[in-house]
DNA sequence: CAACTATACGAGTAAAAGCTCGCATATTGT
DNA sequence: ACAATATGCGAGCTTTTACTCGTATAGTTG
């Protein structure tokens, strides 16, 4: 059981075949987190489940962490992509419509597979470690500051560095937590509506008195 | 490599020897997870850490999970126990005070071993996962809520269930991710005092604007 | 102190998981 | 068509890990 660590693909993929096993092999990884939990996540019956052989899995992934890690990159790219994408409607509105978008797409994203994203969270950590930086993090912190330009006039002054890190991190843990722990509470948009008030408070130059 | 995944300890230590070896085990737990990290932390590697031998492990603990469960438990009622006792003097105070003291005693916590923190919180969901809810968690729940109540004429109306899932996911979350990934924004208090604003403009009845 | 119970030990076993390597098949380039 | 290269296979070897059990020591109780 000898361990070799490494989180990079051993070779790429040329031709057509080999790029759709590796494909296969990743979303294989995801339907064993999702179904079977991390324990069973084992190259073995990764490559089982994926309807090809061990030696196959080897030759492209060097071990289960780069399949993990390659997933992990997988989800934070389509992540990214929604939120880009509902968030360009939203810019020339107000700050509110704006951030209730974001949070939208977060909610959607979150609820259409809680449990792969609950896995993906428990090892983001565990995965990124002390290794080089999440690009998608620095990626998700740009369009937040970006966003938030275009609302200059309805945002106070804030420290783009630390607020960009607070808005981030609240979003994202509490869409997050609430797909996994308490679906209800996203079924009839309470807490939607509550997370977007608690941004605009923190962001907004006047926070709508109630 | 047959698993056996109760959670519970096997029996409970009698003798004075056995609940200290008990201790040195879970603190060995702690140990290991902090230096050497999740993967590393089997057994046969903990009970040699703890200087004791694994067949006394096992006459306790029924395997890796309960370690690690016991474990959560210990953070967890540390983790409350030092909450209570830095609400208590600021529930005479305002508002403001009352959530800084929640927000520093939560830093403080993080900060005092961050690396263990993180790991366990990896683990928590993992651990808790379908079975019984965490009590701790329902407690923190209550704390927030009594807490509020003292304060209520600075309070605006907010649906309780929904709010005290906000505030305390919220403030755990930020913290939690501050201390892993960025000490340099706890050392200078720039985000822990950007916390309390977040919140108290969340829960005021009127926010201070700036 | 004698009988009994609890505690501790750690070598050893079985199962699981990681990983390789020799061989077979497919694709590409000339 | 023929080489050259890339891809795919899976039996099986190795290492790690979970866990037991026979034996020895410490503590308790009458």
């Amino acid at each position: 059981m000898a361990t070799q660590a490494s989180i990079f693909p051993r070779k790429t993929p040329r031709q057509r075949r080999s790029i759709e096993l590796c494909e296969t092999l990743i979303e294989a990884t995801a339907r064993v987190l999702r179904d079977e939990g991390y324990e069973a996540a084992n190259t073995n019956r990764i490559a089982d489940v994926a309807g090809v052989s061990v030696g196959s899995l080897y030759q492209y992934f060097p071990g289960k962490e780069a399949l993990l890690y390659a997933l992990l990159q997988r989800q934070e790219r389509r992540q990214l992509d929604l939120l880009t994408e509902r968030l360009a409607p939203a810019l020339n509105g107000d700050l509110e419509a704006l951030v209730r978008s974001a949070v939208q797409a977060l909610v959607d994203f979150y609820r259409e597979d809680p449990e792969l994203a609950r896995v993906l969270a428990e090892q983001r950590r565990h995965l990124v470690g002390s290794r080089s930086l999440p690009g998608s993090e620095r990626a998700f912190s740009d369009l937040i500051q970006t966003a938030l330009q275009t609302q200059s006039a309805q945002v106070r002054p804030l420290d783009v560095e630390v607020a960009s890190f607070v808005i981030q991190r609240t979003v994202d843990a509490l869409t997050l937590e609430a797909a996994v722990r308490r679906p209800d509470f996203l079924k009839d948009g309470r807490l939607a509506e509550e997370i977007v008030q608690l941004l605009v408070r923190y962001i907004g130059i006047r926070p709508a008195d109630i």
